[in-house]
DNA sequence: TGTACATCAGTGAACGCGCGTTCACTGATGTAC
DNA sequence: TGTACATCAGTGAACGCGCGTTCACTGATGTAC
């Protein structure tokens, strides 16, 4: 797959090109959806014309699917840093989960003017102007979480047996739903630590859940 | 406030235009986005014009606002009805929690095509394009979810001492995350019923956080 | 080392289309006397 | 009961604007011989 253009591609201007008109799109479409965000103004803030836009991209819908491409990526090695990080912290699977998710609450509680958005949500609220293949992409997203977490929830559960008889991906999907739901209500509130603190709450739960009864 | 104009008004066949351009409206904005949905497909889905359309609203952001109105009273009606429902079924303040939010992903089971979506996710996906007003109606719409679910669980922490150091308020917050994040993840997955077993998920959690230790 | 050619990363002008909004108008219904 | 007028619930045509996309082009850099 990584021809000679194709390496010299990556790391040249035009990668450069690329990545900003990413950094400029995703800014704007988590703040007022895919349709409203014109290419106009994404060359605008890449320092680009309309036409340097479509050398990159074919049309508006790859310009989606290449953003959902980099946050599956991003995420991943989010969550599997966190996991690595609280692995060196404990060796019991259970405080290694909670650490995680106190790490991964600091995260959401630093960012600087709130979590932006998460790009699966915005797809999923408009998901007629998408085709299938970013559709597909963003249900990959999800499973790839859920595939993340239960991989950690079922170390904790062969230690720990849980205390009421719960679906362990089910409970890797609730981590994602309290991180989406957060986001929202983060968002709606204009409080940008109600995220973290939901993340505590996801916490207080897997502990109850996995926690003996001395 | 409601002068013989206005009875007369919300009794007529304006009334009934007005209720279809709000329902045909919700169903594309949600799926597609506010600046996607266009006036002209409003107007052919109710069998008006595009300028009767502006006989109802005066701008598209009014019409924003009058479906926000709209949700927010459905909603409350919802809930209040759950609750009331779970006080017939039972005396105690934690068993007809546990009721109310069994029925409520009863009801979420039930819907046809799965949850179509919640205004208030949309409007904070795609802020920029809606007014203050629209944005503060936003607002009130998580807060007063806040207020309903608080007040039954503070009823519940009253007589059951909760097994984790939680704010109530967050924990009432958290009901509202799960069913936003669980619309996504359904939506997402293409699984209408990920959003009754967030649901039920909750639920676990709240048991295990009220129940004494026996 | 010099020259010819290919590729990269764009530019600039033009296209047709659909958008939100305005405005002068109209038929049906309701109200006052 | 009849007439005049007001209000309701729209219609139809027109407006200017910004949108996504196309296409012929160009200068700078890289590669082959």
């Amino acid at each position: 797959m990584s021809t000679v253009a194709e390496i010299a591609r990556a790391s040249g201007r035009g990668q450069e090109t690329r990545t900003r008109i990413l950094d400029v799109a995703i800014e704007s479409i988590l703040a007022k959806g895919f349709d409203a965000t014109s290419i106009e103004e994404i060359v605008a803030g890449s320092g680009i014309t309309r036409s340097g836009f479509f050398y990159h991209f074919p049309d508006k819908n790859a310009l989606a699917r290449a953003l959902l491409e980099r946050y599956l990526e991003e995420d991943r090695a989010l969550f599997a840093g966190i996991f690595a990080r609280a692995a060196e912290l404990s060796d019991d699977p259970l405080h290694r989960f909670l650490i995680a998710l106190k790490l991964l609450a600091e995260v959401m509680a630093d960012l600087p003017n709130g979590h932006p958005g998460c790009i699966v949500a915005t797809v999923c609220y408009q998901e007629r102007l998408f085709d299938q293949q970013v559709r597909d992409l963003n249900r990959e997203s999800v499973l790839a979480w859920r595939r993340q977490f239960l991989a950690e929830l079922t170390a904790v559960a062969a230690r720990y047996p849980p205390r009421d008889a719960v679906d362990l991906a089910e409970l890797a999907d609730m981590i994602s739903a309290v991180i989406e739901g957060g986001i929202i209500l983060a968002k709606a509130l204009r409080d940008p630590l109600v995220l973290s603190r939901q993340l505590m709450m996801q916490r207080s739960y897997v502990r109850l859940l996995f926690t003996p009864t001395s």
